[in-house]
DNA sequence: GCGACAG
DNA sequence: ATCTTGTCGC
């Protein structure tokens, strides 16, 4: 069988925040950047990239996997991924701070930009409007939104229980981004703008493609390369020790 | 101060 | 995120 690409490198720029306090900051700057009404590519044209890291903690490793699918067919077009050191520790609230190294080293390594990345967690969504989607899209200029599994510290009304059902998700006071149910019966996945598109279009994306599971195809093709590129960085290791 | 908290 | 077997169901 064809063997697997071999992952690109991940390398964490120096000025990396180190502290709490000065990723804090970066949001607290960068965050004045955000575009919330895009409007971003029109759903089911182009193609989408789905984003996720998978970690092994106890060797201080990160594998991320970047796939990049044809928005209309939901067929794959291109991936790529990066292995590195685990920069930041998992703290809510700055998740970006541990994943992006891998991650953007994982979209840079593809040949063509995609017109749409799809992330794994929040994007203004978050308690300083700043979360993972948002930081992508603002570092890379490309069009994002955040698909979370979990509500954070948010609440919502329940959605209806047919695909397509939603309500909004806020802090008490604004909708900052949308409880929506892509499968019957299922629990509803939590959908945030991040960068360039408008809330209303992220959903629209999102049910687009997810149209058989729960999660977007994007998001389960990524989940299953980068634990794949996790085992076998891991795997290497252990060859050669 | 305590609890809760995307992945 | 990650630790983890079998099991019920389509």
């Amino acid at each position: 069988m064809r063997a697997r690409p071999a992952p690109a490198a991940v390398t964490v720029p120096a000025d990396w925040p180190t502290t709490e306090a000065g990723a804090r900051a970066v949001q607290d700057t960068l965050r004045a950047r955000v575009d919330l009404t895009g409007p971003g590519p029109e759903p089911g044209t182009g193609t989408a990239a789905g984003v996720d890291v998978a970690y092994d903690d106890g060797r201080g490793l990160v594998a991320a996997a970047a796939v990049v699918l044809d928005a209309a067919t939901l067929e794959p077009v291109e991936e790529a991924t990066a292995v590195g050191p685990v920069p930041f520790p998992y703290v809510p609230g700055l998740l970006a701070f541990r994943e992006l190294p891998a991650v953007l080293t994982a979209l840079a390594a593809l040949a063509t930009p995609p017109g749409l990345v799809v992330c794994d967690g929040y994007g203004v969504a978050h308690p300083r409007r700043f979360g993972l989607a948002s930081h992508l899209g603002v570092l890379t200029g490309l069009p994002s939104i955040g698909v979370a599994k979990n509500p954070f510290t948010f609440t919502h009304p329940a959605p209806g229980d047919r695909r397509g059902d939603q309500t909004p998700l806020t802090d008490g006071a604004e909708e900052v981004g949308r409880a929506l149910r892509t499968r019957a019966g299922v629990r509803p996945v939590y959908v945030s703008a991040g960068h360039g598109v408008p809330l209303d279009r992220a959903v629209a994306h999102t049910l687009r493609l997810a149209p058989a599971y729960r999660l977007p195809e994007t998001t389960r093709r990524a989940d299953a390369l980068c634990r794949a590129a996790l085992r076998a960085a891991l795997g290497e290791g252990a060859g050669r020790g």
